[in-house]
DNA sequence: ATGAAAGCGCTAACAA
DNA sequence: TTGTTAGCGCTTTCAT
């Protein structure tokens, strides 16, 4: 069944129906009735091709991230969606995990379906080179690309992040002022925000006194009972630290169960942070301060920046907005 | 840049190009060379959309869930998503919540790009009447569907789930062996899986004696603050209870934060289950005893029945396994 | 092995 | 207001 059945059975021309179908005003009363009724007896879709075809688009858009299981991503996702659905655009994702090759790969299914625009979630996009950047250039290239929480310049590039230096800089700042003395930073990855979040936590300590600073900043193994071993060596090999900071709320949560099966009290005597403010960083026992990044405001700036962009209109290339300390019972109350 | 350029440029006809495109061996080896340089000079990717307009298919699947930043939902869509690409086939997402008007409107978006297949992850889009479920035979119409944790018998509908009755009256029944006389069950909601839960939860109870067994299931709020609260009314009610199974890891986790702020020790005192293996069992602590659903088993079970499907093959409507206790620290040793 | 040409089902410019 | 028709860029059948 496509538009000429429906044209015939309606008795009129495919034009007409094409009217009918896209709303068009210039279709009297009576025409429509009848084409409607034709539609709807034959339950009629039109062909999605067909039209991209003419239209050369599909009302999509391909969602990028590293791995949509985690937690942070995953609400990124969510909130990305659920903004483009409500503009009638539906979303592509794909996973592309943490390799260069792959993201390069996968890329290209996402570039060979014609998508209208691409969001890349989370900063392990922005590689350190320009050279390991090409594939992003490439893109934008072809289709607007939005870069979510990561920083690239180039033309038709838009970064929508949250000031994460800044931000682990107020926490770290905070954890002094709480009676820290000793601090240590945890990080996962050295992607642009992981580089922006280790400046913030040098730059507090230095300010306070903290002289080897570089040696208190680790990068830790993922999962949550790798970290608590993880500190345990540390401590073992004869560090001192009364806190922990770290990169997200996972990481967080291995510093609390660390302190936990050391007696040390948190969080009088061991204070933590995370970041994200994931729903894990409520789940654990103490619940953890962390700091919301604001992912759902992050999304619906970057698809409403989309749609502005669609429109014609000159967008920024850059939006940065500040994050929030959420204080919970992981860290002193000032 | 399109077909007929790159046949003037290498001085062949369209369809040579399209063959050399489709990698037909038809094509002699020097003019396959000859054309393939010309691609890539011209950095030239076929027309998606004409492509699918030929073909009738964009290799594409729509997935439906009703919250992708759901820790479980996430880590199916992961999954999924991750098997149909190595299938070579694209991804639409669609986050439809958990409204019947809502999914009818969200799975139209996906129908109207004609994914060559759909897939429910979730039990919550099997509703309870005929005409509610409408929706899904419609979709079964145009596409095979295929359901995630849901069981739904119809004409290309295909089912692959895991025996949650089963689990649950397992899992009920090794807590009444590890010493529990009054156990209560928390559940989110009555979806096809929710409602086998509990008649796995039920029967074990009726077997071990306890008579009012339905007055000890309860619909629980979901945020983990809110479900601790509701244990606590429960018990100041008068009801007496010494476990609490429940329908998902989040539930489990409000639970234990219940035990925890009430003083009852955990496991000796207080019993807790939770179910779906996620991150979040792993970071409460104590953590959390959880039923492993096999989630990665289940998704990529679905997607390979998808391809044998559509390679013409017969596949079974319905494929069902079972449940795996995964035991921690919020039950008894045996 | 290669080419000519007929679709695929729609949109939109142009005519009436 | 309605109809005619030329694309959109590809795949594929049928000749050669």
């Amino acid at each position: 069944m496509n538009i000429y059945d429906i044209s015939k059975q309606a008795g009129v021309s495919i034009a007409t129906v094409s009217r009918v179908l896209n709303g068009s005003d210039k279709v009297s009363p009576s025409t429509r009735e009848k084409v409607l009724q034709v539609i709807e007896q034959n339950s009629y879709t039109p062909n999605a091709f067909a039209r991209s075809l003419g239209l050369n688009s599909m009302h999509t858009v391909g969602i990028l991230c590293a791995d949509s299981s985690d937690v942070y991503l995953a609400s990124a996702i969510y909130y990305l969606e659920r903004e483009l659905r409500q503009n009638s655009y539906a979303s592509m994702l794909c996973c592309t995990g943490y390799h260069l090759e792959e993201k390069k790969k996968y890329l290209q299914l996402l570039l060979s379906r014609n998508v209208d625009a691409l969001f890349f979630a989370g900063s392990n996009f922005v590689e350190d080179t320009e050279k390991n950047n090409a594939y992003l250039f490439e893109a934008a290239g072809k289709v607007p690309v939005f870069i979510l929480n990561g920083y690239l310049a180039g033309d038709r590039i838009y970064s929508v992040l949250c000031d994460d230096r800044l931000a682990v800089n107020e926490m770290t700042e905070s954890l002094f002022r709480r009676g820290s003395h000793a601090p240590v930073y945890l990080y996962r990855s050295l992607s642009y925000s992981g580089r922006k979040k280790i400046a913030g936590f040098r730059e507090a300590c230095i300010k306070n006194g903290i002289t080897d600073a570089d040696k208190r900043i680790f990068a830790s193994p993922v999962s949550v009972h790798e970290t608590a071993a993880f500190l345990d060596a540390l401590e073992k090999e004869g560090l001192s630290f009364d806190a922990c900071v770290t990169s997200d709320d996972e990481l967080a949560v291995g510093a609390v169960k660390f302190a936990l099966s050391h007696g040390r009290r948190i969080p009088d005597e061991f204070q933590v942070t995370g970041y994200n403010n994931s729903l894990i960083s409520t789940c654990s026992t103490p619940e953890i301060t962390t700091v919301d990044n604001r992912v759902e405001f992050m999304c619906t700036t970057a698809v409403s920046l989309l749609m502005q962009a669609l429109d014609g209109k000159n967008i920024p290339a850059r939006t940065v907005f500040s994050g929030d300390i959420i204080q919970r019972e992981t860290t002193n109350v000032f």
